[in-house]
RNA sequence: GUGGGUGUAGCUCAGCUGGUUAGAGCACCAGAUUGUGGCUCUGGGGGCCGUGGGUUCGAGUCCCAUCAUCCACCCCA
């Protein structure tokens, strides 16, 4: 039997890696624009951060984690997002001690044990930001235009912004209490799912999209109505910041973040069109998660973009012209006897930065034309027993059909000529 | 974890109610007179028909299981 990718991975083979560079390109100057910098980070981590940063009550961590034992018996998780190993990071080496805010980005991959579908993998890819040190609804507006950034410049035009603020401690305990009250009489209603999770995490129960748990709790409050003077003030600077620049927002009262940490602004991404898993990216303040973690009392705030479903939504938008990637020129070798002067005129032609490959196998000459023409080369330089006896090359421009002699110190020349 | 669809050549697929050596298009390779590409023509290589069992004189075709994949649910990126 034939070893394959494991079930929810993939592999990414050329012309699609070009479509994975460009993104990462895109996503790393735009970071440079806005003041971010890379922090890279450990594929694995152990587990324990994991269950304590993301939250223990979350689907990541109750049933989603690739989860192993090393061979000293440390528990060790493959990283299912960035953001605990980022505080993770900030806290081992002291960084908060220096220059705040942090500005950081990341991009790699990730990894859930969820059964794949459309814009969903088990390794799967997201690039991300955090901000330690503020907590200024500014900040809050420049990681929102950041993210809306690097969809205006890969060309995504047809996404919806949903917005909501979760509160504080303070006014989420207020919230919870109030939401208890409305959904303990209507309890026995709900689905089974619903009745775990009101016991464990009262919000999420919001989240649910079966019918039936919509109308039992039909006109349960929103947090939003419960938000502290601060909180409101907060998120209301956010929205203006948002409006002042242009960029549209829904203010969604259902958006209640799936992990535990999240504080104040939160929000998501939408593109629908790419299918049922339409959330291409999201996020929101955190100002409890580094203490949570054993830091200092510092906020933070981030989003995560999931890379399979901005290519999902590139993928539906008309070509983007590739990066140039046809070959320049293309060296016909015509007896075999020439290979090593070959190399030689290879080896020149590159250290003159000119793009040039040859063929390997053997072929014919026709069949060596037809090669250069399938990799799209501009030029053929053609090296048989005429040239080299003359010391000389013909050179061929494929548009044109033209060929011309020229001598062996003018070959460089004559191809940059044609070339510009 | 649950439900449904699909697994035949490198790719996209055909193969009617079970019946001889399993096909097409594209791709690949080679030719169409001497050292010249795109178009056309001719030829060629490639398939344990996902895997394992079962029914049958006979299975790509029917039944069961299993694996993979796709789509959806849950949840999220």
């Amino acid at each position: 039997m034939q070893v394959k990718a494991p079930r929810g991975t993939y592999d990414v083979l050329p012309p699609d890696s070009q479509k994975w560079q460009y993104i990462e390109q895109v996503i790393q100057e735009t970071a440079r624009l806005f003041g971010y910098s890379e922090i890279r980070t450990p594929i694995f981590e152990h587990t324990e951060l994991f269950e304590r940063g993301v939250g223990e009550t979350t689907d990541i961590v109750t049933k989603e984690m690739y989860t192993f034992q090393d061979k000293s018996n440390r528990s060790l998780t493959l990283r299912p997002e960035g953001t605990a190993s980022c505080v993770r990071a900030l806290i081992e080496h002291s960084v908060y001690g220096g220059l705040m805010p942090v500005k950081w980005y990341y991009s790699g991959p990730m990894f859930r044990y969820d059964r794949p579908q459309t814009g969903r993998f088990r390794q799967f890819h997201q690039s991300g930001a955090e901000v330690f040190g503020s907590n200024s609804p500014y900040l809050d507006a420049e990681v929102i235009m950041f993210l809306v950034q690097i969809l205006s410049n890969l060309g995504l035009r047809d996404y919806e912004l949903h917005l909501n603020s979760v509160g504080c401690p303070l006014c989420r305990e207020s919230y919870r209490q109030k939401l208890i009250d409305h959904i303990s009489p209507v309890k026995e209603k709900l689905c089974i799912d619903c009745q775990s999770r009101y016991e464990k995490n009262p919000l999420r129960v919001l989240d649910c999209k079966v019918e039936s748990c919509h109308q039992a709790i039909a006109g349960f409050p929103y947090i939003y109505d419960s938000l502290c003077d601060d909180c409101q003030e907060h998120y209301i600077l956010v929205k203006a910041t948002l409006e002042d620049s242009g960029i549209n927002y829904l203010h969604d009262n259902n958006l209640v973040r799936g992990l535990d940490y999240y504080t104040n602004t939160a929000f998501e991404i939408h593109i629908p069109s790419i299918g049922a898993q339409s959330a291409v990216g999201g996020g929101g303040r955190y100002n409890g998660l580094v203490k949570a973690c054993g830091g200092p009392d510092i906020p933070g705030i981030g989003f995560a973009l999931g890379m399979e479903r901005l290519l999902l939504a590139l993928d539906s938008l008309p070509d983007r012209e590739e990066p140039n990637s046809k070959l320049d020129v293309f060296l016909a070798v015509l007896d075999e006897k020439y290979d090593n002067q070959a190399m030689q005129v290879l080896d020149r032609l590159r250290k003159a930065k000119i793009m040039v490959d040859r063929d390997y196998t053997g072929r014919s000459m026709k069949a060596q034309m037809k090669y250069a023409d399938k990799l799209g080369a501009r030029i053929v330089i053609l090296m048989g027993e005429d040239e080299v006896n003359r010391g000389c090359f013909t050179v061929r421009n494929m548009s044109s059909r033209e060929q011309l002699e020229v001598q062996t110190e003018q070959l460089i020349p004559a191809i940059i000529d044609i070339l510009t």
